[in-house]
DNA sequence: GTCTATACGACGATAGAC
DNA sequence: GTCTATCGTCGTATAGAC
C-alpha cells in the first residue's frame, strides 16, 4: 500500500531523473537547461523544484543513486565469490554488461566529470565502489593470488584495460557489443597482475 | 626578426591560452566565464575577441595545440625505437612525465570532455595520437612481440593501467609523484599483452 | 503537488574610441 | 591591437493560482 502510494507520488520525480540522466549524458550537464528537462520529461518547472532543490540537486540525486546501486552490486560480488580472481572477473563482467545494457548510467558514473557541477563530491575513484574494487585486489595480494605491489597500481592494471574498453564503447568506436571483448580483456588484465603460475 | 615580431604580437594570445588552460582544467569550461579569463590573464575582452572568434575558439586552439604536440612527440618515439616494446614503454614514460610536469595540459587532453564544448571534434580516442599508439601495438603483433588479438583490446590493456594511474594522479589520490610508479605499471602492462617468454 | 508566468542576474559578444 | 562600456539573450529560480 505504502509502496503504491509512494511510487505514484514519486512518479514525476522518476520521470525527471530518467530524463535528466539521458540529457546529461548525451548533451552534458551544462548544455542541458531546466527548460530542456521540463520539456522532455513533461513535468513542469514547479514540480521539478518541488522535488529537487535546484538543478544541482537533480544531478546529485542521480549520482548518489548510481554510486549506491554500484556499491550494492559489488558487495554482492564480494559475497558470492571466494577468490580475488573470481571477484575481479565478476566486476569486469558486470561493468561490460552495464555498459551494454545501460550506457547512459555507465556514462554518467564513469565518464562524466561530476566535480564540475557537484562541488562537494569527491572524485569517482575515491568513491565506495572503487574502494571496494581496491579492497578485492588488496585481499588478492594477501592471499597470494596477486603479486604484491602498490594497491593502486595493481588495481589500475586489473581494471584499467576494461575501463578503457568501456569508454571506447561509450565513445562509439567499438565495432561489436562490449561483451564480445570480455574474455580477451580479462585474459590480459589478470595476466598483468597475477602471481605467475596461478590460474 | 619575423619570429620576434610574431612572438611579441602573439604575446597576449599566449597569455590568454595559458590562463584558459589553467581555468578550464581547474574549474571546467562552463564554470569559466570570459570575464574570468579577462581578469586572470590581464588581457581585455576586446583583445581576446581580436585573437579568437569566441570562447569556443579559445578552447579549440588549446585542444588542437595539445593534440599536435602530442602527435609530434609520439612520432619522435616511433622513429627513435625499433621494437613495439620500447615504443610503448616510451609512450607510458612520456605520459607519466607530462602528467607530473604539466598536469593541466594532461588534464585538458586526457580527462576533459571536449565534445561538450567542441561539437565538431571527434572523441579523443579517435585522435591521431591515439591512432599512433594503436599502430605501435598493431606492429608489435605483426612482429610477434605482442599476442594477436583485437588491436583495440590490446591497446586498452597496454595503456589502460597507465592512463588510470594518471587520472588518479590528476584527481589527487596518488601519494607519490607519478614517476615512482612507472616501473611497476609498465611491468604489469607489458605482461598483459606480450607473447609469453619474450623480454 | 502541479501548473504558468515572470523576475533577475550573468553571460557571451559587440561597438566604437584610442 | 588594445581598451571600456554596453547590449541582448538565455537560464535558473520564484511567486502564487489552482
Amino acid at each position: 500500500m505504502t509502496r503504491t502510494v509512494k511510487s505514484r507520488s514519486t512518479n514525476a520525480r522518476d520521470k525527471v531523473l530518467a530524463t535528466a540522466l539521458r540529457l546529461f549524458t548525451r548533451k552534458g550537464y551544462f548544455n542541458t537547461s531546466m527548460r530542456d528537462i521540463t520539456r522532455e520529461s513533461a513535468v513542469s518547472t514547479g514540480s521539478i523544484y518541488h522535488y529537487f532543490e535546484d538543478k544541482e540537486g537533480v544531478a546529485a540525486a542521480l549520482y548518489q543513486d548510481m554510486i549506491e546501486r554500484m556499491r550494492a552490486e559489488l558487495q554482492q560480488i564480494v559475497q558470492a565469490h571466494g577468490t580475488a580472481h573470481d571477484q575481479c572477473r565478476a566486476v569486469v563482467s558486470l561493468l561490460f554488461r552495464m555498459a551494454d545494457q545501460e550506457p547512459d548510467a555507465m556514462n554518467f558514473m564513469l565518464y562524466v566529470k561530476h566535480r564540475e557541477f557537484l562541488p562537494g563530491e569527491r572524485p569517482v575513484c575515491s568513491s565506495e565502489p572503487f574502494e571496494l574494487m581496491r579492497a578485492m585486489v588488496q585481499r588478492g595480494m594477501e592471499r597470494g593470488e596477486i603479486e604484491r605491489r602498490d594497491v593502486l597500481v595493481a588495481s589500475s592494471c586489473v581494471f584499467g584495460g576494461a575501463i578503457r574498453m568501456i569508454t571506447s564503447h561509450l565513445d562509439g568506436i567499438l565495432e561489436n557489443p562490449p561483451g564480445e571483448y570480455l574474455e580477451d580483456v580479462w585474459t590480459c588484465s589478470w595476466r598483468a597482475v597475477a602471481v605467475p603460475g596461478r590460474h
